[in-house]
RNA sequence: GGCGGCGUAGCCAAGUGGCUAAGGCGGAGGUCUGCAAAACCUCUACUCCGCGGUUCGAAUCCGCGCGCCGCCUCCA
């Protein structure tokens, strides 16, 4: 039983699908009007860990991630480059799947664009202003909070309170101040779409509740999305879609805490972000997201390099277990696991069983890796092929694969002939003990980009920074 | 001002009423090695921001205080 907190309800609830085995789950994408950032990277990470945890526990999983491609910042930048905003937002889009792709992030299964929904959005709207939810004027439709009672209800917030926020420009011809816009008027120049109300676009966040709706149903199992969002975006795709159908929209509702830089958040409006394509020129992406997996997700995490430096080190051991199960892995039949290796998968499906404990279950994870380590260290019984230490590798990685670590295969290929060449010299060099000349083939075959280690069945060889 | 969250070892971070307070990084010692590297073994919080309280029993619940963060505006 898988156990899930619902910021809706502030508690931990048992997950209960509507329709299982089947999971329906939307997380709010990005605005594309710029570089996606640590901040999006955990925000991925952690939805695609839960989406895979999901998946690891038998569920069939449809998981949509929008992308939000027409909104103000976006025409500006667009207008200033001298560009369509639809070119524009292209641009960002084919940035954002090569970053999430470098991260190893699954692709959703749908990932739908704002500007290709605007007919959805417009019914939607439609069938609010006919229940008298919303009111168009002068072009524009806003959504009238007083007429959706529970306006508030996921952000905590009372309606009072809220009024009192005067950091909101009043708009003096909405009728309450805290009414939000589901349509917004065209001015000259830009992206419109024709509607009742006139030419025109799509608020800010009607695009979620359509789309998500779109592809998922009325009601629908998992939403997620950063912590930044509940308020007002999360309350007002509720208020949109529940007030349109009647029926209760996302039924658990899940947010990844913020990553800071330093004290403050990192944010595009605060201009501290660091971008994932620079990121992942410095570190593996493995590393980042066991840096980003070490917290709880509902946790804020600081940046920081060094800790991601830390989390590759600790990578380096379960590296070394997996190529070492290569080496010896043979033609046979895989064994079957141990039972000395049994007790890891429960401790981790309990873990994560909790509201997706990742460090909890990474933590099995290691205390796996110990227990590894030593049976091969113990003897040639336990590595023979068909001996049980690589079936405990291969337990171990796909665990690990559950948290998306070690997507990429590294079933490391050869050393190049030239590399060969020289440890077989050095061999030669320390066989007669001139480790002089054995030390200095050592710092050659370095510089090539290789690590070799003695061990008692000879010399090891580790591509280097794997 | 309102709402929400956090404060656990040198650093990071789980645990949220009761066996010896996970795990990672770092550090110390040991085994192995020509030297290394890697790995393994042992050790590294009698204590969980402070002060009160509830309880047979609290890091875990309650109150107050101190420090920090987020949301209330675009934001993952």
């Amino acid at each position: 039983m898988i156990r899930i907190y619902n910021t809706m309800t502030r508690t931990k609830e048992e997950f209960v699908p509507l329709a299982a085995p089947h999971v329906g789950m939307y997380v709010c994408g990005v605005t594309v009007y710029d570089q996606s950032h640590v901040g999006h990277a955990r925000s991925a990470m952690v939805f695609d860990v839960i989406r895979r945890y999901l998946t690891f526990k038998g569920y069939q999983v449809t998981f949509v991630k929008n992308y939000t491609d027409v909104d103000d910042r976006i025409i500006k930048r667009a207008s200033q480059e001298g560009v369509t905003a639809r070119e524009f937002a292209e641009r960002f889009i084919a940035a954002e799947r090569a970053d999430m792709a470098s991260l190893g992030v699954l692709a959703p299964d749908v990932d739908p664009k704002a500007t290709e929904h605007v007919p959805q959005m417009i019914e939607l709207i439609s069938r609010l202003v006919a229940s008298g939810h919303a009111y168009p004027i002068d072009g524009d439709v806003y959504f009238e909070i007083r007429r959706f009672p529970s306006y508030g209800r996921l952000s905590g917030k009372n309606l009072d309170e809220l009024l009192a926020g005067a950091r909101v420009e009043v708009d003096e011809r909405k009728r309450d101040p805290r009414d939000f816009a589901l349509w917004k008027g065209a001015k000259p120049g830009e992206p419109a779409w024709d509607s009742p109300w006139g030419s025109g676009r799509p608020g800010w966040h009607i695009e979620c509740s359509a789309m998500a709706m779109q592809y998922l149903g009325e009601s629908f199992d998992l939403h997620g999305g950063g912590e930044d969002l509940i308020f007002p975006h999360h309350e007002c795709e509720i208020a949109q879609a529940e007030a349109c159908t009647g029926r209760p929209f996302a039924r658990y509702w899940a947010h990844n805490g913020m990553v800071n830089m330093g004290k403050d958040k990192m944010s595009k409006s605060l201009g501290n972000t660091l971008n994932i394509r620079e990121v992942v020129k410095r570190h593996d992406p493995d590393a980042l997201r066991l840096w980003v997996l070490g917290t709880h997700y509902r946790n804020m995490i600081e940046w920081s390099e060094e800790r991601v430096e830390e989390s590759a080190r600790a990578l380096d051991r379960f590296a070394r277990l997996r190529r070492d199960a290569t080496a010896v892995r043979g033609g046979a039949a895989a064994a079957s696991l141990p039972p000395a290796f049994a007790e890891f998968r429960p401790r981790f499906a309990r873990a994560m069983d909790d509201d997706f404990n990742t460090p909890q279950a990474l933590a099995a994870l290691f205390d796996f890796v110990r227990a590894l380590a030593e049976a091969r260290d113990r003897g040639p019984a336990v590595i023979a092929p068909g001996g049980g230490f690589v079936a405990g590798v291969d337990e171990l990685v796909q665990l690990a694969r559950v948290l998306g670590l070690f997507g990429r295969d590294a079933a490391a290929e050869g050393p190049p002939a030239e590399v060969e060449r020289l440890v077989v010299a050095r061999g030669e060099a320390r066989a007669r003990r001139d480790f002089k000349r054995s030390d200095e083939l050592r710092d050659e075959i370095a510089r090539l980009g290789w690590l070799v280690e003695d061990t008692s069945a000879g010399p090891r060889l580790t591509p280097k920074g794997s």
